[in-house]
DNA sequence: AAGCTGACTATGG
DNA sequence: GCCATAGCCAGCT
């Protein structure tokens, strides 16, 4: 009885992503089974809006650490101001130190 | 109901 | 190392 959504479960994982790390869509993508459709990851920050709660979607990336996502926010920095805000450091929009920050849900989460 | 879309990723030239 | 192509699949029109 799946009563929540696929777009439900990706919240679900983005909401654990812990201050001051990220993770890309194709993590998220992997740890929910749904493989290579990373692109529904993306769709479901779309989405993000209809959920009730805030969701930390900007502490999701691309598997570079850039920013591509940006453009969904209120405004074109939004996105990388929450994210310095949080201590992450950028260039441009590359995120530096991005193997350090990433956070795996399927290694982080599957024990 | 059928087709388009997309905040991705991997691969090949 | 950059550009083009293809696979991916759930939601939206």
């Amino acid at each position: 009885m799946e009563e929540i959504s696929f777009f439900e479960r990706v919240y679900e994982v983005v909401k654990l992503i812990p201050y001051g790390r990220v993770t890309s869509y194709g993590a998220i993508a992997r740890y929910l089974g749904t493989g290579g459709s990373a692109r529904m990851v993306g769709w479901a920050m779309n989405a993000s809006h209809s959920h009730l709660q805030s969701i930390p979607a900007h502490r999701v990336v691309n598997r570079n650490g850039l920013l591509t996502g940006k453009q969904h926010f209120d405004g074109p920095d939004v996105m990388r101001q929450l994210l310095e805000s949080e201590g992450v450091l950028f260039e441009d929009d590359q995120l530096l130190n991005f193997d350090i920050l990433f956070w795996d849900p399927m290694k982080e989460l599957a024990l």
